[in-house]
DNA sequence: ATGGCGCGCGCAGCGCGA
C-alpha cells in the first residue's frame, strides 16, 4: 500500500500536475492540503474519473483538506471536540483497518505573533485528540504539512532560520510531543540523502538552489512502522510549470 | 537588499503562505 501527502497550493489549479502524478505514482491513498476549494467546487468528476474515491473539508480562498483513495472511506471526521476551529485543517478517515488523520498545521507567521499563538495552540489541541486516536486505532497513519522542520538537518541554512518560525525550540517541542505519543518519522526510518526538502519558497531561484525545508510529514504508529518500508520525497512535480511549493511525501507499507 | 513569487478574490491591489 503506498500512501503520500501533498500540500497543492489549491487544487483547481493544480489540477493537471495531481493527475498525471495519481496516474504516474498510483498511490492508493493522498491526503492533500491547501485545496483552497469550496466543497461545492471540488472537482469530483475528474478525480472520480482517475479511479479514486474522496473525502473533503474545504472553505472559500484558504485551507481545505481532501483525502483520496482506491479504497472506500468510512468514518470520516472533519470536526473535534475542543477545537472549535472554523479553519479547515483536519480531516481523517478509515480504509479497512487503517485510520489515516490528514493535517494541515497553522503556518503561524512569525514567532510571537498571535498566529503563532494560534499555532502552538492548534498542536495541543490536537495532540491530545491523536493520544485518543491512537488508543483505539491500532495501525494509524498522521500526515500533512506540519509547518515544522524537526530538525537542522531538515533546514538548507539552520544558522539563517535559527529560532524562526517553522523551526522555533517550541514549535520542535510540540513535534517531539506529537512523536512521543508513539509517533515515527517514517522518513527517519531509512537512510536518506542530505537535503531533501518538502518545500521550496517561490521566489530567489530557492528550488533551482535546493533552498528549502522538510516540513511535510507522514507519522505512524508503532504496528505500521513495522510494516513501513521506504519513505521518500518526489521532487517530479516541483519541476513542472507552475509547480506547488511543496513536494509529495510518500511511503509504502506492506498491508493489504 | 524585509524584496523576491504565486494563490484567491475580483478587476486593483491586498492578505496570505512559509
Amino acid at each position: 500500500m503506498k500512501i503520500a501527502t501533498w500540500n497543492v497550493n489549491s487544487l483547481r489549479v493544480r489540477l493537471p500536475h495531481l493527475l498525471a502524478w495519481l496516474d504516474t505514482e498510483k498511490p492508493d491513498i493522498v491526503a492533500l492540503q491547501e485545496t483552497k476549494t469550496v466543497d461545492e467546487d471540488f472537482p469530483l468528476g475528474e478525480i472520480h474519473a482517475a479511479g479514486y474515491q474522496t473525502v473533503f473539508s474545504g472553505q472559500k480562498s484558504y485551507n481545505g483538506v481532501a483525502l483520496l483513495s482506491r479504497l472506500t472511506p468510512t468514518g470520516v471526521t472533519r470536526d473535534i471536540a475542543n477545537l472549535d476551529d472554523a479553519q479547515r485543517r483536519l480531516l481523517a478517515a478509515n480504509y479497512d483497518g487503517l485510520r489515516v488523520i490528514n493535517l494541515y498545521v497553522p503556518n503561524g507567521a512569525s514567532v510571537g505573533s498571535e498566529k503563532y499563538a494560534y499555532k502552538m495552540s492548534w498542536l495541543e489541541k490536537i495532540s491530545a485528540w491523536i493520544q485518543q486516536q491512537l488508543s483505539t486505532h491500532e495501525h494509524l497513519i498522521v500526515l500533512g504539512d506540519f509547518n515544522i522542520a524537526p530538525e537542522d538537518r531538515d533546514v538548507h541554512d539552520p544558522a539563517a532560520w535559527q529560532g524562526q518560525v517553522l523551526v522555533s525550540d517550541a514549535e520542535r517541542a510540540a513535534f517531539t510531543r506529537l512523536r512521543n505519543l508513539g509517533l515515527h518519522d517514517c522518513f527517519r526510518l531509512f537512510e536518506q540523502p542530505a537535503d531533501v526538502f518538502s518545500w521550496w519558497d517561490y521566489r530567489a531561484g530557492a528550488f533551482r538552489r535546493n533552498q528549502g525545508l522538510r516540513i511535510d510529514h507522514i507519522l505512524v504508529s508503532p504496528a505500521l512502522r513495522a510494516l513501513c518500508t521506504s519513505c521518500r520525497i518526489d521532487t517530479t512535480p516541483r519541476k513542472l510549470e507552475r509547480p506547488s511549493d511543496h513536494a509529495p511525501v510518500v511511503a509504502e507499507f506492506t498491508v493489504k
